[in-house]
DNA sequence: ATGGTCGGTGGCCGA
């Protein structure tokens, strides 16, 4: 079996992209997320065609997530039990997307920016990240062989050779401490990151800013994660991150991240 | 050269 997750910023815009991945991957769960549309705008059609079924949560034109499998897709969860809201007032957001997809418990989960070290939404981001990590602590607790992956755009770089400039990064989002300290505490919960090891560093990254030229100068981060409970992680056979899918014409600013599970 | 690009939208915001 083999699962994937990948921000598309706009499933709309990147369908035939993400149709013909698809096609070639063989890919059998994908976790979306940053589809940017309502449920009733999500192009099931096509994935349908494929032989794929979907289940999407977006409001609006902003966030979005999904799940697309061909192996099946129950006990679908909307959110995350404790999922913070955002705004004023607090209104939920399409951030998180969990189904059971043949024996996998799959979420598709896009971690808040947090657009700046102080901003109302980067403690958003750390309560956000804080509430998954209770409710994933409790999955586990619940059930010690859950065969949970949490995938998704985690929006930070836990390692300094998580990003290609640290200077360029200071005081910035993603590599401050506070937020790698709650993605450690992640991992400790009991998830590992089963894409590292198959795709080692530094210099490996899987999202690269559409400014800048940052791609062709192989200035990105790795932030899109693939973290699996410890019975999960122990069936992991293989692992890439599909950087060909940021070329050619009309690319998502991330790259697709696939593992593959015995 | 202190910007540079995307996406969805609607006359900017978010990333």
């Amino acid at each position: 079996m083999r699962i994937a997750t990948w921000n598309v910023n706009s499933i709309r815009s990147r369908i035939d992209r993400v149709a013909d991945w698809l096609e070639r991957s063989d890919v059998d769960a994908v976790a979306l997320q940053e589809t940017k549309c309502r449920d009733d705008q999500f192009p099931e059609d096509r994935f349908a065609a494929l032989g794929y079924e979907v289940t999407h949560q977006g409001f609006s034109q902003w966030n979005g997530v999904a799940i697309v499998s061909r192996v099946g897709l129950v006990d679908v969860e909307v959110g995350f039990p404790g999922q913070p809201g955002y705004g004023d007032p607090i209104v939920d957001e399409a951030r998180a997307i969990g189904a059971t997809c043949g024996d996998v418990r799959l979420w598709s989960l896009y971690v808040p920016n947090g657009r700046e070290v102080g901003h109302e939404h980067y403690a958003y981001k750390l309560d956000w990240l804080e509430r998954l990590r209770q409710a994933a602590s409790g999955w586990l607790a619940a059930d010690p062989h859950a065969q949970v992956a949490l995938t998704g755009d985690w929006n930070i770089a836990p390692q300094d050779e998580d990003v290609w400039d640290m200077a360029a990064f200071d005081g910035h989002t993603h590599v401050s401490e506070a937020e790698r300290e709650v993605f450690r505490a992640v991992i400790d919960s009991g998830f590992s990151d089963v894409v590292r090891p198959f795709t080692p560093g530094p210099g490996v990254y899987t999202y690269w800013d559409y400014q800048r030229l940052r791609f062709a100068k192989r200035e990105g981060m790795r932030i899109d994660f693939v973290l699996a409970s410890q019975p999960l992680a122990a069936r992991v056979t293989d692992a890439m991150i599909d950087r060909q899918e940021r070329k050619g014409k009309g690319p998502s600013d991330h790259a697709p991240v696939i593992v593959t599970v015995s």
